[in-house]
DNA sequence: CCTACCGATCGGTAGG
DNA sequence: CCTACCGATCGGTAGG
């Protein structure tokens, strides 16, 4: 704050001490995120993160009140990205189905990129406090239906045949959330290629279609 | 309270102290199983299981020795029964394509059935001690090789264009294993239902293809 | 199968 | 940002 007048002086120094601040924090982040992911929250310890940090336990405390609170931030870059993926998507079409392979194809190259090392998507619910809980369900509810809407609208469209939109959204959500347990940045594809590919899965699959179309409850 | 075992006893008096003790380690491993799946190994402790079972917790260390091998029992239920899928496949049919749909869609009619809640498919292994940790990876590799196995043949027999079978088989793994973590006996969907929806979401999945053909380093 | 209890792990804090 | 430490939770056991 007043040390702005520093700036001139090292490299390091051109961050302000907000952004110095940012920086570590989202270290941390990345961080602790790729160890929830690999091993789970609770076969994490706070020991580990810090120290593959190259820090002790008690610094991540000037960070993060809570271990929790982590996790809960983790889960929340999850969807940001999602909304990210959605506003890409959004913008570069307004047919249902080009919607959905965009939405579906960027929201993977997010999750596989450095910046969805952050993101957490498969540990349960019941790790995060109450309160928490809460907000994390309202994303991933709205979210969810934001994907039923898209696949109704597809059917309505005549992109793809009748079918439970609740099915359809359950079963390629399945498959786009496991890659965050899977993908391996040095492994043999990019996060563009898994994309590309599940989004040719995704589409070619729904429109085979199922033979039970969407009923009063399905929606 | 003392009247309901009067009840039990002649119901299980038929059973033989051997059947007794099984039938209360399968009611032991179904309970610890829809409780880790709902909220996780680490967030369920062993006293709601134990209330779940009206019964305090040193009783259920009678039919268990440890948490952990409650745990590996429940994955080696997941491959048990994956094993019996593909026995059901086998049985069926030699085509590729065929077995691989059949092969799913009786796997997750598996899963969803009253044997199918002791499965356990998205705890990580750290959860595991080490000496399990190595078994069940031994059984998914397997599995996993199988799998990527029936997808080449299929793309052999020209059931399906050519494409990568580690992502193929690590798109529709996903969906499937998701199931586990949303699915409801009281829902709207049968597993019946769920399983043909799924496989022929799958089937006409991989029938598009994928513009990358197999190489070298994909099996 | 229960009451009572131990002991290790680990999240979080005090104080500097 | 570190050393030293506390305290709660919870898996597991003793003994009956």
């Amino acid at each position: 704050m007043s040390r702005k007048k520093d700036k001139a002086r090292w490299a390091t120094a051109i961050m302000s001490p907000d952004e110095l601040f940012n920086m570590k924090k989202m270290a941390l982040l990345r961080e602790a995120g790729q160890a929830f992911r690999r091993k789970g929250f609770h076969n994490t310890s706070m020991d580990e993160v810090a120290a593959a940090l190259n820090v002790t336990k008690p610094a991540l405390y000037y960070y993060m009140k809570t271990k929790q609170e982590i996790l809960f931030e983790c889960h929340q870059f999850a969807f940001d990205l999602a909304d990210q993926a959605k506003q890409t998507a959004w913008e570069a079409s307004e047919i249902g189905i080009e919607r959905l392979r965009i939405l579906l194809e960027k929201y993977i190259e997010l999750l596989t990129s450095t910046l969805g090392s952050c993101a957490v998507l498969l540990e349960p619910l019941s790790s995060l406090s109450p309160g928490h809980q809460k907000i994390v369900l309202k994303r991933f509810r709205d979210f969810d239906r934001l994907m039923k809407d898209l696949v109704q609208q597809a059917i309505d469209e005549k992109s793809i045949p009748p079918q439970d939109p609740r099915l359809t959204v359950g079963f390629f959500m399945g498959a786009l959330l496991h890659i965050t347990s899977w993908y391996d940045v040095e492994g043999a594809r990019t996060g563009k290629e898994i994309a590309q590919a599940y989004g040719r899965f995704v589409l070619n699959g729904l429109k085979g279609g199922s033979p039970e179309p969407a009923n009063s409850s399905d929606i």
